[in-house]
RNA sequence: UGCCCGAUAGUAUAAAGGUAGUACGACGGUUUUUGGUACCGUUUGUCUAGGUUCGAAUCCUGGUCGGGCAACCA
């Protein structure tokens, strides 16, 4: 049986161009961001919208820097776009390089050149942004514009040879000055920048702008399906033009509306203002909507990919709710993640009626989510545990299903307790809870016939193994901190990171492993985070459980 | 004021002239040694005014609203 699931229009599309056998039905797509920066959720959702159509329609795709500004570009930014890309879950058919196009660009404008259709212009850019007119006016010709074609493949040729200094002159395409499409106003095609890039070194001083390398790159790839955001609409009118003029292979652009989460931002320029004003601690700060910052968090490719597919590709503004994000993750996690205990904010119990000194070891199943539960643990249990403090009230309020004077719970794993007594300081904090324990009602074995509605998480004192644990909340507090009246750097949310410098979890928690996601029971999925050191553990919490009790209490 | 996109529950996304559906959320319930998971149920929608048609979310026209377009950025 096949799965019946609708498609989206760019799928509409390319099923419509495989019927009508355009290119011979091959697909071929492309991915391609330029290394200014590092990649965050909304490119994740071009990678698995360029990459699985290619899956999915047995084409390829490839992967292609876009580096034609030398000024912004770095080979870091390569490298962790490549990483980040890989740890999606793709491959790519070829790494490629608009750079590695620049003398078939250079080519191309001489073609343009000798049609008569491209022009050097001499004017400063304040006077070539004048004769651009405004989208309600047309613009006016440039003085440059009738220089002959031996005249303009002369001074194409000495730019190029860095007899001008940057911004002296630049190749403008000779178009229309009153199109109604700004983009069709005599755009450049190259200006001079005497820099050093970061793969073709000192080679060039004249670069090619993104209209002009863009398209050329798709077509000279055999890109069959462009795909970009909807920024580019506008553009489209001259990509095509480029290619007619040029006669070179017809690829298609097609846009798509850009991905947007509430309570984030995802833009590299804010992200960058996060990064560089210390709001958050670097691009891989686990509050980050980065695809580094989202995997040190703790989120899995898997989640990732499961959230852009849930989400559509369709043209219209949108912004997913982050729930989306947190269900996807969540669902996955809770196939995959082990579990353990931990106690975040600890008093302690102990258990009156349990041999003094004594100990014995109990078992938990790693994953009850999994056949075979993949693997037992082993938890030792003694006379004093640590317990999360939120599970003892002294006044216990209606549904409140644990610990409170002459109340019972489960302990997980291990026995049925009854409280019988409590100690507080001189604060009135408590700082102790006395329990009686039920022998006969061990998990697994139990013959005590009770039955108690809760079940709270422990860890035994004398085992407890410690690590700092960095709680993580929302970076905004409002829905779209992009959007709102003020600056969007005014919505941050100031307690979005809560350390716990020592809580008490599982000794064998010890060797737990970068990448993994682990269960706090009761509390969530957390990650070891990189900042770990053999004497010193340290986890992110990725995202808590669902609350319903914690809805419960707000409610009131 | 010009051109180009777009408009379906709270948020997304389907329905290709013929029963407005799905997911997340919210709400309620069942199960549960995680107040998790799983399962069940409830809730809310076609921007507007006309037109074409036996029949319109869908086609046409006008309007309204939202977004984009005037970097030697991509």
């Amino acid at each position: 049986m096949s799965e019946e699931r609708s498609l989206n229009f760019i799928e509409e599309i390319i099923e419509e161009d495989i019927k009508n056998g355009l290119n011979g039905g091959r697909i071929h797509t492309r991915f391609p961001p330029e290394p200014n920066g590092y990649l965050h959720i909304g490119h994740a959702k071009a990678i698995c919208l360029s990459f699985g159509l290619a899956l999915k329609y047995n084409g390829q795709t490839n992967l292609r820097f876009d580096d034609t500004n030398p000024e912004t570009e770095e080979t870091e930014y390569v490298e962790s776009i490549k990483e980040d890309v890989k740890w999606l879950g793709f491959e790519w058919q070829n790494e490629l390089y608009a750079s590695n196009y620049f003398d078939q660009l250079y080519e191309f404008a001489v073609t343009l050149i000798k049609k008569g259709l491209a022009y050097i212009d001499d004017g400063t850019p304040e006077e070539i942004a004048q004769q651009k007119g405004t989208p309600t006016e047309p613009g006016t010709l440039s003085p440059y514009r009738s220089r002959s074609a031996d005249e303009n493949l002369r001074l194409f040729s000495e730019m190029k040879e860095g007899k001008y200094k940057d911004g002296e002159k630049v190749l403008r395409a000779k178009i229309d000055m009153s199109s109604p499409n700004m983009h069709m106003r005599d755009p450049l095609m190259y200006r001079i920048r005497h820099a050093h890039h970061h793969r073709t070194g000192d080679k060039w001083c004249i670069y090619p702008m993104y209209d002009f390398a863009h398209g050329q790159s798709d077509s000279i790839e055999q890109i069959t399906h462009s795909l970009c955001t909807l920024e580019f609409v506008s553009h489209r009118e001259l990509y095509d033009w480029f290619i007619e003029q040029l006669e070179i292979f017809p690829s298609k652009q097609y846009e798509f509306a850009r991905l947007n989460i509430t309570y984030t931002v995802m833009s590299k320029r804010k992200l960058l203002q996060l990064v560089n004003e210390g709001f958050v601690n670097g691009w891989d700060d686990p509050r980050m909507s980065t695809l580094s910052g989202l995997r040190r968090r703790g989120f899995t490719a898997a989640s990732i990919r499961e959230f852009c597919d849930r989400i559509g590709v369709a043209k219209r503004e949108n912004i997913i709710d982050v729930s989306l994000l947190e269900f996807c993750l969540r669902e996955d996690l809770n196939k995959t993640a082990w579990r353990r205990m931990a106690v975040l904010d600890p008093i302690k119990l102990v258990i009156t009626n349990y041999p003094d000194g004594q100990g014995e070891i109990l078992h938990g199943e790693n994953n009850p989510e999994a056949e075979g539960g993949e693997g037992i643990r082993e938890i030792p249990f003694g006379k004093e545990l640590w317990i999360e403090r939120e599970d003892f009230m002294e006044n216990p309020a209606k549904k409140y299903f644990r610990l409170g004077p002459g109340l019972m719970v489960r302990l997980k794993h291990a026995y049925i307790v009854k409280c019988e007594d409590f100690v507080k300081d001189e604060a009135g904090n408590i700082t102790e809870v006395h329990c009686s324990y039920i022998p006969e009602s061990k998990s697994g074995e139990d013959t005590s016939g009770i039955h108690v509605k809760g079940t709270i998480h422990w860890v035994n004192v004398e085992h407890a193994a410690t690590a700092e644990v960095r709680l993580y909340d929302r970076l905004f507090r409002v829905e779209d901190p992009g959007n709102e009246e003020r600056d969007f750097k005014e919505y941050i949310n100031t307690e979005s990171l809560q350390v716990i410098p020592s809580a008490y979890i599982e000794k064998d928690l010890a060797t737990a492993e970068l990448g993994r996601g682990y269960q706090f029971i009761r509390k969530g999925y957390f990650t070891l985070d990189k900042d770990s050191a053999a004497e010193k553990l340290v986890f992110n919490r990725t995202v808590t459980l669902k609350d319903t009790w914690a809805k419960e209490v707000k409610k009131g």
